[in-house]
RNA sequence: GCGGGCGUAGUUCAGUUGGUUAGAACGCAUCCCUGUCACGGAUGAGGUCGCGGGUUCAAGUCCCGUCGCUCGCGCCA
């Protein structure tokens, strides 16, 4: 027989009767009726449960081993007695009845509880993750993950693509975000970084020919983190060549709805997957005031400047910021004249507690004898009500109504600022009003489904308000539309990337472009941002040597797999999709990470460390 | 770097206006119990109330400082 086990812990039936087994794994629970005691035994496929009453000798010793305890137990399948079969678990018909049984590793008392969910912090699960790894939740939601990659893998090989290795260790990369440096030993004074993506080394295997690349790829990026971000995450990374932006959608859109599609009842419930159409950057920010909008919110958004310009409009607050360049947005909410007033008190409070003057609003009450819905263009359907309404004369109410296709019955909450902050606090307030509806509300979040789209014609460079200097606004790779003709046209501002976004229920999944495989034309299209020929060369030089020498047409993007999974899993935190974190300060409490080096290590490395004056103090006072 | 929330038993939490010996649940230990499946019952152990300072006759509670955790802003695809 076996050494360890003959079967695993979810597979013995009723027609296993008779057969003798043998069972490893770990103490789920105990059940002790002082003559008959009761082991749940649990390894990674299931539960079964094993028995030794008064007539065994093992009895005793047995009763001390502590939940946790890894154990072998040999023993003869019995159907359950009639009446105690437990419908709950897949083996609930049968027990084993133990006459052997051997603790292989024992338990110490528990810092957390396994086979119970107690709440327990952050900072104790990921201390004890191993523990944390065997509960059910994260023992399931990290098995999904593999399996969501495996599917990944499958449906990129099935579309012709191939799995690549790229370098950890290798140059910065200046895409955005500051990096992670490893010092060199054999070249003092200089240093590796891992890679913020595998960006120009999957773009040179384009250049060397192969055409459609993808990648399982681990990227590091030393930012602070958040619940959805982290120094360290998995992206599936491709490329294709001879591609335009509507083959790589065609061809990955697939991908991920079908992951979306093959994993979406996880959770257990069953949610739709619908793929709306594309949406410009440029009316994502207007519509939604945001550049990755939630569509299940079905609030919209949209500009009232001209009403609040008029003549006949006395409301000085917002004229002044209009006078210096600022605009009003708008955010329709039908049906939502009828909540209290506190909902409204509330949400005004809420935007003053985000910085904001306040959260004005007009809301339509329908009068009695005007059917609801219906509309009259004049307003005589309805009584204006709300803080800002009396400022406003009846013409400039109708021209409001009109503009925002108001009914009677609906409320719009203004927000006026500069056009960019405007744009994004009537983002966060859409979004806030959204989930302050009470359930049910015709314009409450729909639920149930994953709501994909993309994103595309991205602005190539932004303006810095403060500085006034022209920088990309993503990142510097993408093809501006029109090439080297619209660079060289007069407004740097109004030019368009080759440039998009994957996005789902408010998540950015993924970003991508069609690259500028074109010299001359990244040449000029870094000179636009202030950067001169010598800084191109210095940073890409490599790259940009690639292109010289016969370079395919290129593009592609990245999904954020963590993001992906937290959907399907319905985790608002990504520390909760990874079998192992660090916590919110980047630190490893099971591993120490980050931890000193020794003096040798540094010596060595050529490094010695100088700490912050703060730290030097404390040191001191140690 | 900045802001919000939290810090009391192994774990999750309660603790009133500052007032006697700081409580509960789960876990743990000992004992009782032959059919449970979150088994049940009895008894018990377990606390520098994050740390330092202050106010007070008296501080878990009030004040100041500091550290830690967490969420967000800045930053970052």
């Amino acid at each position: 027989m076996h050494a360890y086990r003959t079967h695993t812990c979810a597979a013995l039936r009723k027609s296993d009767e008779g057969k003798t087994v043998k069972l490893s794994g770990w103490i789920h629970r105990k059940r002790d009726h002082g003559g008959v005691l009761f082991i749940d035994l649990r390894d990674t496929h299931g539960l079964t449960q094993c028995v030794v009453d008064q007539d065994s000798p093992l009895l005793a010793e047995i009763e001390k081993w502590r939940p946790e305890s890894v154990i072998t137990v040999e023993g003869r399948v019995k159907p359950r007695h009639a009446g105690t079969e437990n419908a709950k678990m897949a083996t609930g018909d049968i027990e084993v009845y133990i006459d052997k049984a051997t603790l292989q590793s024992a338990a110490d008392v528990l810092p957390l509880q396994v086979a119970e969910p107690d709440g327990a912090g952050e900072d104790v699960r990921l201390k004890y993750r191993f523990l944390d790894l065997r509960r059910e939740g994260m023992h399931s939601r990290v098995r999904l993950r593999n399996n969501v990659i495996s599917s990944m893998r499958r449906r990129m090989w099935d579309k012709g693509f191939q799995e690549f290795n790229t370098p950890i260790m290798t140059a910065s990369s200046p895409e955005g975000a500051r990096d992670y440096l490893v010092p060199s030993r054999l070249h003092p004074g200089k240093f590796y970084a891992l890679p913020q993506a595998p960006q120009q080394f999957k773009q040179l295997l384009m250049v060397a020919g192969f055409d459609r690349y993808f990648q399982i790829a681990p990227c590091f990026r030393d930012e602070d983190g958040r619940a959805d971000r982290l120094a360290e995450f998995y992206q599936l990374d491709v490329e294709m060549s001879f591609v335009t932006q509507e083959e790589i959608f065609a061809t990955m859109s697939p991908v991920v709805g079908g992951i979306f599609e093959e994993f979406n009842a996880w959770t257990g419930t069953q949610h739709r997957v619908e793929w709306l159409p594309n949406m410009s950057w440029h009316e994502a920010m207007l519509t939604y005031g945001s550049d990755k909008p939630d569509l299940r919110n079905p609030l919209v958004i949209c500009d009232v400047t001209e009403v609040f310009k008029r003549d006949d409009v006395e409301f000085k607050a917002f004229k002044n910021i209009i006078a210096s360049g600022g605009v009003v947005r708008a955010i329709r909410c039908p049906k939502v004249a009828e909540q209290p007033r506190s909902f409204f008190d509330k949400l005004n409070a809420w935007a003053q507690g985000e910085g904001a003057p306040g959260l004005g609003y007009i809301k339509w009450d329908p009068l009695p004898n005007v059917s609801k819905g219906e509309t009259i263009p004049s307003g005589s359907d309805s009584n204006p009500g709300g803080p800002i309404a009396k400022f406003l004369s009846d013409e400039a109410l109708s021209e409001l109504r009109k503009i925002a296709d108001i009914k009677s019955g609906d409320a719009v909450f203004f927000v006026c600022d500069k056009e960019e902050k405007a744009a994004k606090f009537a983002g966060r307030a859409r979004d806030k009003i959204c989930d302050d509806l009470p359930e049910g509300h015709a314009s409450a979040r729909e639920k149930g489904v994953y709501k994909l789209f993309w994103v595309v014609d991205f602005p190539m460079y932004e303006m810095d308000e403060k500085t006034g200097k022209v920088d990309f606004s993503h990142n510097p790779f993408s093809m501006p539309q029109g090439g080297l003709d619209a660079l060289n046209g007069p407004d740097p501002l109004a030019i368009r990337a080759m440039q998009y976004d994957c996005v789902c229920n408010g998540y950015e999944l993924c970003s991508g472009g069609i690259r500028n495989h074109r010299p001359e034309i990244m040449e000029r299209a870094f000179a636009l941002a202030g950067y001169d020929k010598a800084v191109l060369e210095k940073k890409f030089g490599g790259m940009l040597n690639a292109f010289r020498f016969g370079a395919p047409p290129h593009g592609g993007c990245a999904f954020g797999i963590d993001r992906i999974v937290m959907l399907l899993a319905n985790e608002p935190n990504l520390r909760e999709v990874y079998a192992f974190v660090m916590n919110g300060a980047y630190e490893d409490p099971m591993m120490g990470a980050p931890s000193e080096p020794s003096e040798q290590q540094l010596k060595d490395l050529h490094l010695k460390t100088v700490m912050p004056v703060k730290m030097q103090d404390e040191k001191k006072r140690a």
